[in-house]
DNA sequence: CGTAACTTTGATTAGTATCAAAAATGGTGG
DNA sequence: CCACCATTTTTGATACTAATCAAAGTTACG
């Protein structure tokens, strides 16, 4: 696989079905890379897209800022993710992206994108699937900063950060780096960095996570999973292996 | 235009372009008609999709509750919506769709849902468009919920539901009925029952609101969009009428 | 008309924000 | 390699928004 883009097939595949050729035309896909400081934005709120970004490596999110200057992060996002699956289609981003550590991005133009797509039926599925599972977690961090605690929500969104990284092979054992500051996982559960510190104290004390600089470490799942009032339903893993009971959705 | 369907092309219609063909698709595809009294589940949580539901006429939520009963409601749904497109292309549902009240749902079969997306091109776009509408939704009310305090967010919501509403031309004048009890109203936005009353009653002292039983009117647009930091782009009902620049996202 | 559901009001509490400042960390250039 | 500076983390004290608890009105509806 020596394409650049092998973790976006990798990504892909977490929940869909390619072939040969899918798999191929995705390898093939004509694109360009840029590497981007932390703080760089890959795109702005009112931009009209041009091009479709992704995430090779890194840690990018998305995030809007309220008339009164509050930030509120609305996702995170992980290598292989098609970060502007949600603005290419339409006519002006209504959200800004921006990287949280250094990130490699390629860049498609929005003809290779529709080609993509056109060409081959699966892609464009799994596409569509992606921009869904997206829409799946969305939901999921309205109802955890709806409706949990700031405990629960802290300790949910480390378990959100540990299953997505797992399911691309980014952290074993339950323990991956977070590099994010305070500041931003505040922003991300709609606290104040203040309280996310002591939050992330109390979970520690609790021996529910263990920190050492910016790894954490889940030293007991089903308990920090039980605090968070988490499972991992929404982030839509399960989609395959799923086939032999004729269950299959990929009726396409 | 003799046809149930009607309401689902008005509603793709407000951001996508349906040729004649496409229209007639929509309108031919087969279907069955039910009617949900108010409460009724469309879809539950942990289901496995047999089909696809959209709305008629009536409004339904997507909700989940949590570990603690608490339900957080994470969007309204209108006549002519797809809600289950959110589900279909997924093995199990991720969360609840409930009617808030009676409600005429229409009830495709996956493959007719099939039959469209793969026939008429057009159409399976503007279905992804919807989603991804739906998802930019989702975003905002994470922003909403995560960053407004009481008063701009249920002056935010309220002028949400204005602004969908006369994209559909169900309201005029932004007054419209908004048959929703206080404690769905406080489901949907992370609060209380008894703050959204006290909130309600803040915004009908200041002139921002008039409520007639459950009939919202809003004498100042320009005051109360102020006060919920409301800006439409993310409804992204623009989509249409940019063609002529050049900037056509249709590339398809 | 009776009853359940919903709305409204009041009193008190709890959880998180805010304000302020000290300690720790991480780069950077000398 | 160390000194310095900016950023981030940590802690403490206080304020405030919205939750909770409780109960009285009001509305809708069979």
């Amino acid at each position: 696989m020596p394409s650049d883009l092998g973790p976006v097939v990798r990504k892909l595949s977490t929940h869909s079905i390619l072939d040969e050729a899918d798999r191929a035309a995705i390898l093939a896909a004509p694109h360009s890379l840029r590497t981007l400081e932390p703080g760089a934005f890959i795109t702005r709120e009112g931009d009209k897209p041009q091009y479709c970004a992704l995430i090779l490596s890194g840690l990018a999110c998305r995030h809007k800022v309220t008339a009164e200057g509050a930030r509120q992060i609305t996702s995170i996002h992980l290598p292989g993710e098609l970060v502007d699956l949600h603005n290419i289609f339409l006519t002006v981003s209504d959200h800004n992206i921006q990287t949280l550590t250094r990130v490699e991005v390629a860049t498609m133009t929005l003809a290779a994108v529709d080609t993509l797509t056109g060409d081959f039926p699966n892609v464009g599925r799994a596409m569509w699937i992606d921009t869904l599972i997206d829409a799946a977690i969305f939901r999921e961090w309205v109802v955890n900063i709806g409706r949990r605690d700031a405990i629960s929500r802290v300790a949910h969104l480390l378990c959100e950060f540990a299953v997505r990284l797992e399911s691309l092979g980014l952290a074993d054992d339950h323990a991956y780096d977070l590099p994010m500051t305070q500041d931003q996982i505040a922003d991300a559960v709609g606290l104040t960095p203040v309280h996310i510190n002591r939050v992330l104290k109390e979970l520690a004390e609790k021996g529910l996570i263990v920190r050492n600089k910016r790894t954490i470490s889940i030293p007991d799942w089903a308990k920090l999973s039980h605090v968070g009032d988490f499972t991992s339903r929404y982030l839509h893993l399960e989609q395959l292996g799923k086939d032999e009971s004729g269950e299959r959705r990929f009726f396409r």
